[in-house]
DNA sequence: TAATTTGTGCAACCGGGTTGCAAACTTATT
DNA sequence: AATAAGTTTGCAACCCGGTTGCACAAATTA
């Protein structure tokens, strides 16, 4: 039986090399969004840019979805299996300034805008920035 | 009679110095939203750190808001005079690919989003991308 | 096998943003 | 007016995430 990194992988249609199995295990078992930087230190030793080029690939083959959350640094988390990516799928994201963590809130989907006249929407990006359910209390 | 400026940086509370009457002027008289390189290249000779910090200033004090609309490079549009830069007041913000100029949509307001329990929302950031009116066209 | 394509690793670079520090300027105090 | 304290500005240097060029390795195709 095939693992279901692989199987995302396969229908996604990115070739399975060891390193994208590695960086997939790793954003999947991720609680929260993640960038760069933060993958680069969950590794012994590794190189930034083959890390960058894997995500460059998974974002472009929709494996993993973008959120730039306004810390400077984009972040990272896997879309389902059926994700394209197109307005009408997206979510709204959240930011907690407290722990620091971006997080998908994927059962909250962007909500529809009305543009002026001949306005032309190809993407939305959507953050919430504030105090997520563990950090405020009290 | 007290010039436009010198009157919104009363209001804000921000000390008229000469940099700060320049900038202001600069950034009311924009089109779109512009971010600190393009400000810097609208003076013969300026130096970036005053640029910079001016710029934080007035968001500081919500002379102006700022805009992460995903370049890369934060953009600043002035507020109105009796912005305080609360979720309620805030806009959707507009990116063309094609002419890649930021715009504020002040018309469209951030839709209410219903977070999860325990959520607080401090801050929305709500970007479109797409083509704007202009360059929709044919 | 040989030729071609694809993926990886290293080094160097880019650019927006940021900080430290000293000089210039402004405001308050004597 | 003289002094002291606070504020603003300018320069230089730095930080860091992201990105590119290039050579080598691995996989795919002929
Ligand atoms: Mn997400
Ligand atoms: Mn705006
Ligand atoms: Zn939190
Ligand atoms: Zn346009």
């Amino acid at each position: 039986m095939k693992k279901s990194i692989d199987k995302s992988l396969e229908i996604k249609q990115v070739k399975p090399t060891a390193m994208r199995q590695l960086v997939l295990d790793i954003l999947s078992k991720q609680d929260h969004a993640i960038g760069l930087p933060e993958l680069e230190m969950q590794f012994a030793q590794a190189d930034r840019t083959t890390l960058y080029r894997t995500l460059k690939t998974f974002v472009d083959k929709k494996v993993i979805h973008s959120i730039d959350d306004g810390t400077g640094t984009i972040k990272y988390a896997v879309c389902t299996d059926t994700c394209h990516c197109n307005p009408s799928e997206l979510h709204v994201h959240f930011y907690c300034i407290k722990c620091e963590k971006t997080t998908c809130l994927t059962d909250i989907p962007i909500p529809d805008i009305q543009l002026p006249e001949n306005y032309f929407a190809e993407n939305i990006n959507m953050v919430v920035k504030g105090l997520c359910n563990r950090c405020n209390k009290g």
